[in-house]
DNA sequence: TTTGACATAGAAAACGTTTTCTGCTATTGT
DNA sequence: ACAATAGCAGAAAACGTTTTCTATGTCAAA
């Protein structure tokens, strides 16, 4: 590996020119020189030692990235969002699962910050940052997706509400009446954030919001199975369920199935999130789908204006989804799953798109 | 942040003796100053300097893991058993993406390089490490899960022949004469080995290997569901079909529902992955599993290992994985899908399983 | 002319470590 | 009792950068 001294002998220049033209600087260097130099970086395949210029600069190039849980749906797609522009603008991250249980007793904060990050992204964490690390006052962060209830004016989230309206909307076309509801699990944020859109789109069209219909899940399969199962008791049934995720969608589909209902003739069935199961459940799962990529790009760019120290405005940034009309709502097109294959992500560029 | 300087002057010593003892050198120190500068270093918060130690020793404590696809199923999880022994060694990973199409023209190793890290991990990776990066001579690396099929001594890998005959022997227990097989992509090196795995499972017991009942498709949903259906059409119809991954088992569980068979009375299924897709499926999915978070911590450890000069047998090493017997190969058990949750992989410690 | 101002380049300090060298004291072996 | 050694601590160099300070020559304005 070359070193600038080296690369200054070679040239017959000093190091500090060879830095400054190297380092884009904005110190002035004739056009000659800088061309000689870069001539000779090129040839001896100079690379900078990153280890050195973090340790005059006290600025490491590096983002430290903090997730809730790595083999999430969501996770890998915003890190691929977040990466594609950290990486284009020189920038490594260093990602770090760290559960919430062992969150406060985790020395890893520290560590990355030995390693003078510059930033940090959290990304689906469940407490607000400050909570358990005082230190990050020190350095510029931002949050993605993020589950607590608190506010965060440094968030990129997905617009939960709007989302949910997408979905109702759609079944209040389909001239469905009587909907009803599985909430997720209500210590989250999200939760309670579909919920409220549920109840938007339905006063929107002076529908009534009976407390009777909405049911409280807890994201698994199995608590939309035994929801349906309490719903498809109802005295007069509801023509539609929507699902505050696909999972439960799913295990709606499951309870009607059981009980004799067709889907979605005799109920029909929203999901939220667009997971792999609502494009391969039979039948397929109408939803809607955050884009993940778009978020993990956001708030790359959010973070890297702090560290430059741009004007950010600080407020929470709602990002809107695409819905996904498929079978259980009685689209017939759905049923394409034996014809076609399908990706997972529509916010992935097409040379990043899974091969298998 | 403190520094070992002024720590030194805290506590009446030089620097020099400040960082044998805080960075663990065996040079000789007396107990009583040790004593002293870990007080003082413990009261003024200290953390190295990462950079500053980088600089001098040339080891960064940093490894760079490389993914052809952050998405996929198995990555998440093989990154976490990667990280699950590198943090409790005091190294850090720089997870970064890069799809197989765009690999050569990729300066991502190189900057990788620039941080100086210590070690390699190619996760996933299509192409024999040296192939595109012949300045991996320099940097010791390993491979896990390798996608391509020439040989690699450093790699971990699943023991795809093995794990091909746990399923296929489990068919033949179950009294099943004829079954037919979908391979996966040809390209890949899982593909054969399971192809292997099938054929010798056959053999063992003295059953022909028919050509006709071995059909070739791309792991996809709908490659499954197209075979399927020729299997369906053969003269003399086998009684049960194994498939290379989950999403052609689940292919085939499709073409048989509508070509009106029963799962598994007609026609028993077989998968391998244990992918989210075997566990929700109607019927769930027999298959198997890689045990993708050991292989990851394997794969640290022989990374550190040849990091550290230790010994290490410059050998494949094959990780067997484990059956999982569902309702698709008759086992009416596999119905809890309904009544209980399912967490994705059975390798993960419980403090760190999804939550959603 | 003279005076700045500017463009350009080099010398040297600094960032926070680790480690070699040097030196002192106390202990051991003869 | 004396040399050799072991234990311990400090001074200083080194790692590869960036950046301040200094120095030169050139050019435009007065």
């Amino acid at each position: 590996m070359a070193t600038i001294k080296e690369i200054a002998e070679a040239a017959g220049l000093s190091i500090a020119t060879v830095s400054r033209v190297l380092s884009n600087s904005n110190y002035p260097v004739s056009d000659d020189t800088r061309a000689r130099i870069l001539k000779v970086a090129q040839e001896l395949g100079y690379s900078p030692n990153l280890a050195a210029r973090s340790l005059r600069t006290d600025q490491s190039s590096l983002i430290g990235v903090i997730l809730d849980n790595f083999s999430s749906t969501w996770a890998p797609i915003i890190i691929r969002g977040l990466q594609d522009v950290l990486h284009s603008r020189g920038y490594f991250s260093m990602v770090v699962n760290i559960p919430w249980q062992i969150y406060s007793q985790s020395d890893v904060v520290q560590n990355l910050l030995g390693h003078s990050v510059d930033g940090f992204v959290f990304v689906e964490t469940w407490h607000p940052v400050g909570e358990h690390l005082g230190l990050l006052n020190e350095k510029p962060y931002v949050t993605v997706h993020r589950l607590f209830h608190e506010p965060d004016p440094f968030s990129v989230i997905p617009d939960d509400v709007y989302n949910s309206t997408l979905t109702i909307d759609h079944l209040i076309q389909l001239d469905h009446q009587r909907i009803a509801y599985i909430a997720g699990h209500e210590e989250y944020f999200s939760s309670e954030e579909r919920l409220t859109g549920y109840k938007q789109s339905l006063a929107n069209v002076g529908l009534p919001v009976e407390q009777d219909l909405i049911f409280r899940g807890d994201w698994s399969i199995t608590s939309g199975y035994q929801n349906s199962q309490r719903i498809f008791a109802l005295a007069n049934r509801p023509t539609a369920i929507a699902a505050a995720n696909d999972q439960m969608a799913y295990g709606a589909i499951l309870a009607a199935q059981d009980a004799g209902l067709r889907v979605p003739e005799d109920i029909a069935i929203v999901g939220y999130d667009n997971d792999e199961i609502a494009q391969v459940s039979n039948p397929t799962i109408t939803t809607v789908q955050m884009p993940l990529f778009k978020m993990g790009r956001i708030a790359a760019e959010n973070l890297l204006n702090r560290i430059h120290g741009k004007e950010h405005v600080a407020t929470e940034q709602l990002i809107k989804g695409d819905l996904f009309i498929r079978q259980s709502s009685g689209d017939p097109a759905g049923a394409d799953i034996r014809a076609h294959d399908y990706t997972r992500d529509s916010n992935i560029p097409d040379s990043q798109r899974t091969r298998r």
